[in-house]
DNA sequence: TCTGGGGTCCTAGGACCC
DNA sequence: TCTGGGGTCCTAGGACCC
């Protein structure tokens, strides 16, 4: 989807159109912190990209209507268009909130019949949801990826069997998915900075560098991805975590959001009829340092109390009196699909 | 510029079992 | 006397995705 929080948001209220419109943080006139989730085009234009601090968002854009995220919201279109793009497809993958891999294999004898069926998906997600979407067709998720991405709003992008190689070589690394910041930087030491660079490169040295990860970005960079289009299994972990309004090295504070957040989390595992065995704390301090500490329990629950007290006593190795904490987390794991959920609820 | 929140997957070391 | 080999599970950190 383009610009899919600022595009739900513009289209729930059309006297936002044609202004800029960033979901994020609150600015608070500049001394926010958080960053930008989405921002529209005409935000985009000054410079406001996802990610960015939201502090910064508002020198370059002050004018702009800043949104609090409604993820209820977005989570309810977002089904909708899945259930859209779904029917579509021989296999579905949803990827986030508003990205899927659609395996059409089986449904089109060529490209010509799969462009078609792209712009049967696109106009039906106009027509009902009045949204636009970007579409990239390929012969494999890799490509077909980097082909949705290509031409953005509203955008259509082709790239056969024998233009994949073309196609991909003048493109920067970064582009391919699994080449996030760390492994650019990497790769711009090693001289490499286009995908094209990446494929006319030793692969032994880069497994040598990377390991498997260095042999799967040499074949990627030859637009060789043999990856299935695979359904999402059951979710893996449940996870909630705050950022403190400001830093805090009052123990009290702390426990009283550590508290708040398990309940959240365990009336979210009581929801999906989860027992879980594993909980993780995470906790930032003030300078960025990031630790997680986590115990895995001898049985299986689901009450708020075993996830408060465990949360507890992973917390305490991390108040100090002499550290400002700037964000806690609280994750459970280790899932069975429980039966026996009623009685311990 | 000063860095959210929800996730997944991988790696490496260590405990423990047979 | 001092140490195999195969396996699973747990923990902590880190990279990446949207």
């Amino acid at each position: 989807m383009d610009h899919f929080y600022t595009a739900v948001e513009e289209r729930e209220h059309p006297e936002y159109k044609g202004k800029p419109v960033i979901v994020g943080a609150d600015p608070k006139e500049g001394k926010g912190r958080g960053v930008v989730s989405t921002s529209n085009y005409e935000a985009r234009k000054v410079g406001v990209k996802s990610g960015m601090p939201i502090s910064r968002a508002w020198k370059l854009c002050p004018e702009a209507i800043y949104l609090p995220p409604n993820f209820p919201l977005y989570i309810g279109v977002s089904n909708e268009i899945m259930d859209i793009a779904r029917k579509y497809a021989e296999k579905f993958e949803q990827w986030g909130i508003d990205e899927a891999f659609l395996d059409v294999t089986s449904k089109v004898k060529d490209y010509v019949e799969a462009e078609a069926l792209a712009k049967q998906i696109k106009g039906e997600i106009s027509e009902k949801e009045q949204l636009t979407c970007s579409i990239g067709i390929g012969p494999n998720k890799l490509t077909a990826k980097i082909a949705s991405d290509f031409q953005k709003p509203d955008g259509l992008t082709i790239v056969k069997v024998g233009e994949v190689e073309r196609f991909l070589e003048p493109l920067p690394v970064r582009k391919l998915l699994w080449v996030g910041r760390k492994t650019e930087a990497k790769l711009k030491t090693l001289g490499i900075n286009t995908i094209g660079d990446l494929a006319r490169y030793d692969p032994s040295v880069l497994t040598e560098t990377f390991g498997v990860m260095g042999t799967q970005m040499h074949l990627m960079a030859r637009g060789i991805d043999r990856s299935e289009v695979e359904p999402r299994t059951e979710v893996k972990s449940i996870s909630h975590e705050t950022t403190f309004e400001e830093d805090t090295a009052d123990a009290d504070t702390v426990l009283r959001a550590l508290e708040a957040l398990s309940e959240t989390v365990s009336k979210e595992a009581l929801d999906q009829r989860l027992l879980f065995k594993t909980v993780t704390v995470k906790v930032r301090y003030e300078n960025f340092e990031t630790h997680t500490r986590s115990k895995t329990l001898p049985f299986m629950t689901n009450r708020t109390q075993d996830l408060k007290k465990t949360a507890k006593e992973l917390l305490q190795a991390y108040l100090r009196h002499d550290r400002k904490i700037r964000l806690i987390g609280v994750r459970v794991s280790s899932f069975v699909k429980g039966e026996k959920q009623k009685t311990l609820a």
